[in-house]
DNA sequence: TCAAAAGTGTTCTAGATACACCCATGT
DNA sequence: ACATGGGTGTATCTAGAACACTTTTGA
């Protein structure tokens, strides 16, 4: 704080807006609104909301998440903030994004149709208000990043998983391919997995085993950080 | 956004907070401020100030960097937004942290006498108002991690600057000791250094060569990002 | 029997680490 | 001559990259 009276300065809107990743076993898609209220009803936007009196912001991200997805404990952290004094042609409104990962197959129908929410493919989204595609595509960077070194990636998938969708969800991730051998020797060295005896037969006749997650080691390498990738 | 009208919702005062790192040859610090008002007049604080309603945040960080330091062009990024309902005592703000890293050589004396500047070692922190020690170790943390893959660490030496200096550096970032066998041979590799004809005569009787960067690596590093350490 | 995805091992390479001595110079 | 910090090379180890075939099973 600089100059001495709070009262000299002018006040402005706070506001979060959430991006919100889901992956649907192929794709890393994102979750976007159309817009229900002025300005620029009816276009594609994130889910967002005003800052209440008293609630912080990750808070307000938290309970703007609920709103729309119904979900509680869903891993999300604080982006960027974004305070362009035009970005909001209504007033000065600064934004704090935050980005969130969900299964995508938790996130319910109904809620979706409520909210008139569709999944985008990243490498298609539409025209977005304001700078809400600059807020996806930090977000998508801040992504890449984090994943690499922290064990978030399976916030992106059902609890039970198999190794190829594991695979797929970084290709996905870094838009690359990699090698199915070395995918699953690192991934297997790091000793978070165990293996169950099903099987997820929807996408081969053989069958890719399930794997879930020793939540203790999960744990401990969420404290110290690992290369995933 | 959610909710309808704008108006409906309480504005906010929005600040800009900086965490001025320096390092003098042998320890990294921080760069405080003698409180000059009230709440918490004559208490330690990072310097700040509200965002004008004419620019942004980064804009502000910038200014209120300037304004204690006389610097411009000075390296400097945003580092997470704290928003805490009653953070701090006057009402209701939330701020926008940034950090910024600077040649501890080139703060003048005279600008810190004016603003009841000091810089401290970062295992020495003063008690601080507000949450503004929490802003300096997840700055600490943050600058961890980007010195290890962005060419910054530089931005905290003079343009010229010896080998055991850049060790020195990297140590105290990382409260570590390193090779300096392993050390020089890997930063060497990197090209971004040339060497000088000129020493250091300082520190030694023998004294240590000077380098400076070769800038059109070092740009190139910059955008591609590497492994420093 | 065949199509389609799952699963698995070895070699090679490059980068990281460990490690110790001589050099230059001012006093 | 000696004390002080500067500068350099090699051997080893480890993690990552490259690479191709066999297995399973429903249709």
């Amino acid at each position: 704080m600089d100059i001495n009276s709070y009262k000299s300065h002018r006040k402005v809107l706070a506001a979060v807006d959430c991006i919100i990743f889901g992956f649907d076993g192929n794709q890393l898609k994102a979750l976007l609104i159309k817009r229900g209220f002025e300005p620029h009803k009816g276009r594609w936007s994130l889910m967002g909301g005003f800052i209440h009196d008293d609630e912080d912001a990750d808070r307000a991200a938290v309970r703007v998440l609920n709103k729309l997805t119904g979900m509680d404990n869903i891993y999300m952290e604080q982006l960027h903030t974004f305070s362009q004094v035009d970005r909001d042609s209504a007033g000065r409104v600064i934004s704090i994004a935050y980005f969130a990962l969900i299964n995508i197959a938790d996130y319910s129908e109904q809620l979706q149709a409520e909210h008139e929410a569709r999944w985008f493919e990243l490498s298609q989204l539409p025209d977005l208000v304001f700078d809400h595609t600059a807020m996806v595509l930090k977000a998508q960077e801040s992504l890449r990043e984090k994943v690499a070194r922290q064990p978030i990636g399976f916030e992106l998938l059902p609890s039970k998983f198999t190794l190829p969708q594991l695979q797929s969800l970084y290709e996905a991730i870094y838009e690359t391919s990699l090698d199915t051998r070395n995918f699953s020797k690192r991934i297997l060295a790091l000793g978070v997995l165990n293996k169950l005896d099903e099987k997820e037969k929807k996408n081969s006749r053989r069958g890719a085993f399930y794997y879930v997650f020793d939540s203790i080691k999960y744990k401990s390498l969420e404290t110290n950080g690992v290369r995933f990738i």
